[in-house]
DNA sequence: CGATTTTGACCAGCGC
DNA sequence: GCGCTGGTCAAAATCG
């Protein structure tokens, strides 16, 4: 079952994809991964989630990796420190985030974006599971569907959202789980490099509501699950949408202070505020 | 009436 | 080359 839900997650390689970058700002501090060998088993689906990967592995008693130097505005991507080549690990590679045109032209955007030899840029994705009643949880930002498609083998739909947001090329994607149909599959692609709409809802899941000292309890509950395959039942519980102060809960394996936030230490690459850039 | 969602069509990448 | 699949577009429908 869980092997299903996160085979997209894997290193889609048999190599050995070790090391988890933690922080944008300071590429030395990072994580390191002990993959299992569930985790360097071949798997079926390599096109997706292989450029970011955060999820931490619960099925041992100790944690599988420590964090090193893990800043608040850590950004979790992931990538492979086999041989230190990247000739036949293409899969795993890490690559920094870069900001492409926009090439929307019906019929155009993808030639454009693809010309003959160049292979089309794929943002640094972000994926986590939540339990939740409803699919889109609320992370601060305004997003718009732009898309929606049956997933293979699963009655459960995918849909893909685009941040409102001018220039913002972040999207997210979200699907149910068809396992458990209580959890549900985000991924955020690309980062946001504007502030919070002032406009938005109270976050149900990310922060800005933690600027208010007692903020209402969220009638549904969005609880972030990190792990990998393994151990179903051994599955760690990051969040309650009730508080924010749910980080510490993530700590066996990010080192994150009493008063962060999951927005400083899981999607900060996507979510995190930076001057924007006109 | 503008913003957002729905939904069928289209396109590219990939595997066979 | 062909079929499958994932991702995106854009017109129409719906919402607030």
């Amino acid at each position: 079952m869980w092997d299903h839900e996160f085979r997209n997650f894997h290193c889609p390689t048999d190599h050995t994809c070790s090391r988890v970058s933690l922080s944008a700002a300071d590429p030395s501090s990072y994580m390191r991964l002990n993959f299992t060998d569930s985790l360097q088993s071949p798997i079926g689906y390599g096109r997706s989630f292989e450029k970011a990967l955060a999820f931490s592995h619960s099925s041992s008693s100790q944690p599988p990796f420590s964090s090193v130097g893990a800043t608040p505005n850590s950004c979790i991507s992931y990538s492979s420190t086999q041989d230190g080549s990247d000739k036949s690990n293409k899969d795993c590679q890490l690559k920094e985030l870069e900001d492409g045109s926009e090439s929307s032209k019906k019929g155009n955007r993808n030639k454009l974006a693809n010309k003959k030899g160049e292979k089309k840029h794929k943002e640094t994705r972000f994926a986590f599971m939540t339990k939740s009643e409803v699919d889109l949880l609320e992370d601060g930002y305004r997003w718009r569907k732009y898309g929606q498609k049956a997933v293979k083998n699963s009655p459960y739909p995918r849909s893909y959202y685009r941040c409102t947001t001018q220039k913002c090329r972040v999207k997210k994607r979200v699907e149910r789980s068809f396992q458990d149909p209580s959890m549900v599959i985000t991924t955020y692609e690309g980062q946001h490099k504007h502030p919070l709409p002032t406009t938005v809802k109270r976050p149900m899941l990310f922060p800005s509501f933690m600027l208010r000292p007692s903020p209402p309890l969220p009638r549904r509950r969005h609880e972030l699950f990190t792990r990998m395959p393994g151990d179903m039942n051994n599955y760690q519980v990051a969040a309650g949408a009730d508080s924010l102060m749910f980080a510490k809960n993530f700590s066996p394996f990010l080192q994150i202070p009493d008063n962060e936030l999951l927005q400083d230490m899981v999607p900060s690459a996507f979510l995190k505020h930076e001057p924007y850039e006109q």
